[in-house]
RNA sequence: GCGCCCGUAGCCCAAUAGGUAGAGGCACCAGGUUUAGGUCCUGGCCAGUGCGAGUUCGAGUCUCGCCGGGCGUACCA
């Protein structure tokens, strides 16, 4: 016991250790599947295993559990599950450092979190517990790959990917972050290979259209919008002609604004996709050779910068205006993408800044098809891109001239696709998932590559493929990935012909793992199939999902997308995992993020020694609403202990027995203890936890004074009141919660002792004060009965002695009556 | 550059449909309890809501423009 243990009388480390094993014994949180009682399913995200917990579990846990707990009080049956997200590059690193099998440092971590998280006495139901590097979970994960593919859904193209050096595999696109590796901050570089993608694409309109019904945060909504990247537009087609070979193509563009095709004076292909190689001109070819080796060498960062200036080479090709049979140049550049629309445009640099600036710098034709503002151009206007009438649009056919962009646009999509030179179309940013990466420490693709067969499912009765046993220097890239070189275990038979094939060597991104853990959750034991459909009826989707805003378009978007792919199988009846998210911020010190560079790091272990598990939480939760950032600097656990402390001295002070009735305690305190209750449900529902705190701090006073200077400590109220405590608390300090429910004369555990029952007379109040205001000043305070009509409180109102006052000399010109709390007196 | 969010006491934060700016906490000060410090109890100090306009009987809340901070995004045609 410390010192100011013995002061207070609450060791709040004894107190941990002696309620832990009795939970144990009780297991109150397992979720029964059969239970009769409304479902909720609470989810968040789960953890990576990487060393032991940290603040930031500590936060969204501490946030996650007040929901959890809540739903259990309320009389859900909740489920609460907890597993480990746990290949990935990590774990191999550290095998590869120490020598020895990534497993090793994973399911270690594993336990020490899972420890961890036990003291810190989540919610959780262990029975449902998780690994995704396991071979009953990712025998599930090869089982779906293979249900996808199977529909068309994953699917295997050589093209220029995302190569990261130094953890030597590719990468996603969303895994790339301003041109670096997201997970090791190196330089990320392109590299021609057959890989596996996921047919995200094709779900882009779904994934766009449902989120409509989602309670997500409109940042997170924002963000996936912006991602798939919606355009509105038409392909256009120009015949192309290539000098000196007399050959003639076919070339279409993507365009958003195809009312402005009159003025496209020129065409730009991507410099590195292939329809450049194959128009450029003989005589062309040497320039086009140089310049696409320059911008290879180029880095993205460089790319990317905004005031570059424009760079391309002519491509010896022309290209003719299907509108006007104008001949213009092709030429090659950087500023336009080879993945994106047709990787070639038609430009326009009377309307388009970008292609502006190119046509200044290589002194192209510049046409204007919208006719500017007044003074535009006086004042400096380069490239128009507002709206305004139409000019330079006309053929012997169609005329634009006049028209607004809009109508422009609808009248020159129709007039190209009578033409057959072009068509309304809509365009998506969203990319394919790229999912194979050349790693160990993940999920192998179970595909074998047969020379006679081609692509093969390894049969459905042969899953898992498990991954072999290497460790420590096997598992060093070498050119080729771990698995390849692993010749016993990719060297097979092919499950068709017999014959010699080779396994696929490369795992699946862990993101693929993480996209259906959801799922395995209702039914993680199942030995015949990946979830039990009848369960996942029973409990998805999630009704409440929270974690970090870093996921905003991986994996929840991931996510979306395999639910939608399950839904068109008829494996699951919803086409949305989590019906509702909350974002945790992050916890920072000082106003900065805590790393080791900074050295302002926070340890859990040392506040948690320190302050003990509920001073912890409580800090956490009541530090400001769940979605902004923490400033440990700012907090004080100390505080939270004090406060944890005056609660449980209440328990101790209850002088009636356990079981009284309360309703004749004091009025007045029972008014405060079920005003709280009703409260604290709403303020919890909208996930105000930080007000919560505050209002099961206002009732802890309450008590306080009506033990000391009220009633008693034998009045009713004061044990009710003292009850209630335990039992909110039950929701951030569930230690503490416990010792006061234990003290109180109950039986384990408050976690499940049921919300009380709010005596809505309760919530009556005997009056309530009207302020009365003339001029919009405060004038007069007066005690009214809440129902008191509208007539009758202006009349007393302008009979009290200081509005009198203040209206001396003055006409009354308006009276706002607002019953039964506001009289506002206009006078003049 | 573009888009979104946020600016309330020394600090962290409250303020249901626009209607008394302050619920809760931290820090600080005073009194009581205490051998003393701390704990505990009681009381107190502290802003007119970043700045400027507008709408309104009435604006922290709505609108516009600045200033400051944060997040996202980056040649997507």
């Amino acid at each position: 016991m410390s010192e100011q243990d013995e002061r207070t009388g609450y060791d709040v480390h004894a107190t941990e250790a002696k309620w832990l094993p009795v939970w144990d014994q009780l297991d109150p949180f397992r979720a029964d599947d059969d239970s009769p009682r409304e479902k909720r399913y609470a989810l968040t995200m789960f953890p990576y295993p990487s060393g032991d917990l940290h603040m930031g579990h500590a936060e969204v846990t501490a946030l996650h559990d007040v929901i959890a707990r809540y739903w259990w009080q309320r009389g859900f049956e909740v489920m609460n599950p907890i597993g480990w997200d746990s290949f990935g590059l990590p774990a191999e690193n550290a095998a590869i450092q120490r020598n020895e099998h990534p497993a090793t440092y994973t399911y270690a971590n594993i336990e020490t979190q899972a420890a961890s998280f036990r003291k810190y006495a989540v919610s959780f139901d262990w029975s449902r517990r998780l690994h995704t590097s396991d071979p009953e979970y990712y025998r599930w994960t090869q089982w779906l790959f293979l249900q996808l593919r199977r529909r068309g859904l994953a699917y295997r193209k050589s093209s220029p990917v995302n190569w990261c050096p130094h953890d030597q595999t590719v990468l996603a696109n969303e895994q790339v972050v301003d041109g670096f590796c997201e997970r090791c901050g190196a330089q990320v570089t392109k590299r021609e290979l057959t890989q596996w993608y996921f047919k995200v694409t094709e779900y882009a309109q779904r994934l766009l259209d449902d989120m409509e019904d989602l309670q997500w945060p409109e940042r997170v909504l924002t963000l996936q919008r912006n991602w798939i990247g919606r355009s509105e537009g038409a392909h256009v087609d120009f015949e192309v002609t290539t000098d000196g070979t007399g050959e003639t193509r076919k070339v279409s563009v993507y365009t958003t604004r195809p009312d402005t095709l009159f003025g496209a004076t020129f065409m730009v292909v991507a410099a590195d996709a292939k329809l450049a190689e194959e128009i450029v001109s003989p005589e062309q070819r040497a320039a086009y050779d140089e310049y696409l080796a320059q911008t290879r060498m180029a880095s993205d960062i460089d790319r990317m910068s905004t005031d570059r200036p424009k760079t391309g080479v002519f491509l010896g090709a022309w290209a003719t205006n299907p509108v006007n049979g104008q001949k213009v140049p092709v030429w090659a550049a950087d500023y336009v993408l080879a993945d994106y629309g047709t990787g070639a445009i038609m430009a326009v640099p009377g309307q388009d800044q970008r292609d502006w600036d190119f046509a200044t710098k290589f002194d192209l034709p510049i046409v204007r098809t919208v006719q500017p503002t007044e003074g535009f151009e006086a004042a400096g206007g380069e490239a128009f891109t507002g709206n305004g009438p139409a000019i330079n649009s006309a053929n012997e056919a169609v005329s634009l001239d006049g028209m607004g962009v809009d109508e422009a646009k609808r009248v020159i999509i129709d007039y190209l696709e009578e033409q057959g030179t072009g068509r309304g179309a809509v365009n998506y940013r969203l990319r394919d998932w790229l999912l194979s990466r050349q790693r160990f420490w993940g999920c192998p693709i179970p595909v074998i590559h047969c020379p006679r067969c081609g692509e093969v499912d390894v049969p459905e009765d042969q899953l898992p493929v498990e991954l072999p046993e290497l460790k420590g220097a096997d598992l060093k890239p070498k050119g080729v990935s771990p698995l390849a070189a692993a010749e016993d275990w990719v060297n097979v038979e092919c499950p068709q012909c017999g014959g010699p094939a080779k396994r696929d060597s490369d795992t699946m991104d862990t993101f693929v793992d993480s996209s259906w853990y959801f799922l395995r959750y209702c039914s993680p034991h199942d030995q015949d199939q990946a979830f039990d459909p009848a369960l996942v009826r029973e409990w998805m989707p999630v009704d409440q999902y929270v974690g970090g805003v870093e996921h905003a378009v991986l994996h929840l978007l991931y996510s979306r997308f395999f639910t939608k792919a399950l839904f068109d199988m008829g494996l699951v009846d919803f086409q949305e995992p989590f019906t509702a998210l909350l974002n945790q911020g992050v916890v920072i010190n000082q106003g900065k993020k805590m790393s080791k560079s900074l050295g302002n790091g926070v340890s859990l272990g040392e506040q948690l020694s320190e302050f003990g598990v509920d001073a912890v939480r409580l800090t956490l939760v009541f530090a400001g609403p769940p979605e902004d950032n923490i400033d440990w600097a700012d907090m004080s656990p100390a505080g939270s202990l004090r406060f944890l402390q005056r609660a449980w001295r209440l328990s101790g002070d209850v002088t009636s027995a356990a079981g009284i009735s309360p309703t004749e305690g004091d009025v007045a305190l029972r008014k405060v203890t079920h005003r709280t209750l009703h409260d604290a449900a709403e303020l919890v529902e909208s996930h105000r936890f930080n007000v919560m705190v505050a209002r099961m701090m206002e009732l802890v006073n309450a008590t306080r004074k009506a033990i000391d200077s009220g009633p008693g400590a034998d009045d009713a109220a004061v044990r009710e009141a003292a009850e209630a405590v335990a039992i909110l608390l039950s929701l951030v300090a569930p230690y503490t919660a416990e010792e006061m429910w234990s003290r109180l004369g109950h039986e384990p555990t408050v976690a499940r002792a049921g919300w009380p029952v709010v005596d809505e007379a309760l919530l009556v109040e005997d009056s309530v004060t009207a302020v009365v205001q003339v001029q919009g000043k405060l004038r007069a305070r007066l005690e009214v009965s809440p129902d008191i009509s509208e007539t009758e409180l202006e009349a007393l109102a302008m009979g009290d002695e200081s509005v009198q006052r203040a209206l001396e000399g003055k006409q009354v010109r308006k009276v706002i009556v607002r019953a039964p709390k506001l009289v506002n007196i206009v006078a003049g």
